[in-house]
DNA sequence: CCCGGCGATGAAAAGGATTGCATTATTTGC
DNA sequence: GCAAATAATGCAATCCTTTTCATCGCCGGG
């Protein structure tokens, strides 16, 4: 029924070979033919069968991304420009929810590997052992995780959290909280060391957690915070910096009167919570558009593209923002 | 370099008819050398070539899902349940966003209809022309939209809006309002039916809006609320319902001492505002499971599927609960 | 004038699984 | 115990595209 490559080279006079180049390797072929051959395709409506080009090819025109929980709002945004990129380079998006846990995630790659040319795996939880076992599978690029010798997108975790630092000492306060997130999170280390920006400014950092990073984590934190007798409080992610907030509410403890609260990755409703929310923006839809291209690049590029280094540059584009709302203000 | 179904037969010392047929038509062949070659076809770690597969069969083994909004959490949850299913039966889901965007909607269809074998569509916005561009490509399940003589998972909304009726009505509100969705919404005109419901009580409905349905326009509704001398309110969605809450709370408005506020989805932050909102599940993660399986049905039974019925009926796993929340209590 | 080389095109193989048809093995009925 | 029916298996065609290799014509140089 479908239009067929030999439909076209019928119609065009040509051999199927041509329609093939012309369509593909336009240098390959004199300007009026293809000009000729790409007009009768239109016209025919042709449209290459995918499955029949990547039996040959060996390319599926399909990438998988693979998150960590797709009810917290930060995903749907990566995953937006992953998938805006991705069309544009005429790919797919398989999605895939990994409920926060590394076994699951290696068994989505597994699973995911032959049916698409490459992965991007968000702020994974495998542990060393359990990543080399997908290592190999496919090829797969990182947000939010060093692996050495490995292709990854990085945000501004540090930097993130150094402007939340550097903010808050601005405001006079001299002891804060940190909630962790999860043990097995990467990106919990790195927001760790830009932590550190406070011994510049003097301030004492208590820690807290680790917490999973959910709301109710946040509403078990305020608590912990509220009896560590600090003034403002840096959370894992915004999800959990909500949590705090409802149950400061709750309590009765005014925000940022006597607490500040700080969050991470600008989700839609850090804007709509009451007080609005101080959060940083660590620019994930860019960061989605980012890893695609890379996915890209070394799919372009095979082989060629181990360089031993350990850590990928910081990109200019995903320098993290904070910004400033209501839920933070001058130490009491 | 990948194990293909030659090596398999060769190792079980058998044909690769006899291998294709051990693997997806177990009863074709009896059942000691069935036993063998899967145990060869395991050892060896055979996997089929889903494109080579698919040339032949013309099926993908990929499905479609088109929502209007991913970073409203409603559509998350629809969408790991229609992972959900899909995996079960081997499926591969690609996830494409409308932004609310008929025509957006098409060219995602489109554009997908030869890498899918069928499309579940979300809530489209789609008008009557545009849906007929759509309807020939490929088969589409739609979610929360009935389109006659194709096949559709209904959400139970007209149920639950009747539910939050006979809530209200018993709380003692005599005057209500009730905050539109997008005029090119189905499911707007399914909640508008179940709010007929207010009849029996002798209840007087405000109908305010169209809005988008975004937490802006629950902001900006508020006030009209406030104006309409109303002791409660009904939103087309939760988001809106927590823009109302935010707006209520800035304008002082207690909640629910002076008015009521009842969302639609069930959302995760809707358990997450002050004060909690009471809202109506839908059930959303089994309607997207739903619907995969129905996609399902529809490409196992090619063509006798078409029973010129208008509606489907509702499902019972599909019928709507009422969350009694804190947003609502006696009429002032 | 002929030949090497190059550019454009065509012929045909390859890619891996499914499936209709042919063939062989096994059972059933009488 | 044999014919016929049936079950199990094998053979080979087929799906559609890409790509290697061969062919053809033409150009420029010798």
């Amino acid at each position: 029924m479908a239009v067929t490559i030999l439909d076209v080279a019928k119609a065009a006079g040509v051999s199927v070979s041509t329609v093939s180049r012309a369509l593909s390797s336009p240098e390959m072929v004199r300007p009026e033919t293809r000009a000729r051959v790409r007009a009768v395709a239109d016209s025919l409506g042709y449209r290459p069968n995918l499955a029949a080009r990547g039996l040959i090819t060996g390319r599926t025109a399909n990438l998988g991304l693979v998150v960590p929980d797709l009810t917290n709002p930060f995903f749907p945004s990566l995953l937006k420009g992953a998938q805006a990129r991705a069309r544009e380079a005429d790919h797919a998006v398989f999605l895939a929810d990994s409920q926060e846990d590394g076994a699951e995630e290696a068994r989505l790659v597994a699973a995911m590997a032959k049916q698409v040319d490459g992965v991007v795996m968000c702020a994974s939880r495998m542990d060393r052992p359990l990543l080399e076992t997908v290592l190999g599978l496919v090829p797969i690029v990182f947000i939010n995780r060093a692996v050495p010798g490995h292709p990854s997108v990085i945000m501004d975790n540090a930097g993130g959290m150094r402007q939340a630092v550097d903010h808050l000492a601005a405001l006079g306060h001299r002891r804060i909280a940190y909630l962790n997130g999860p043990r097995s999170s990467w990106t919990n280390k790195e927001r760790r060391k830009g932590l550190r920006r406070a011994d510049r400014h003097g301030m004492e950092v208590t820690h807290l957690g680790p917490f999973a990073p959910r709301f109710e984590s946040g509403q078990q934190a305020a608590d912990l915070v509220i009896a560590a007798g600090v003034s403002a409080v840096v959370a894992y992610n915004d999800v959990m910096a909500l949590g705090v907030l409802s149950r400061l509410a709750e309590r009765g403890v005014p925000v940022p009167g006597r607490i500040s609260v700080v969050g991470c990755d600008d989700i839609g409703f850090a804007a709509m919570a009451t007080p609005a929310l101080t959060t940083v923006d660590l620019r994930g839809e860019r960061a989605g558009r980012a890893a695609v291209e890379t996915l890209l690049d070394v799919l372009a590029a095979p082989e060629q593209s181990t360089p031993a280094r350990t850590r990928a540059p910081l990109r200019p584009d995903l320098t993290a923002t904070l910004i400033v709302r209501a839920s933070t203000g001058p130490a009491a």
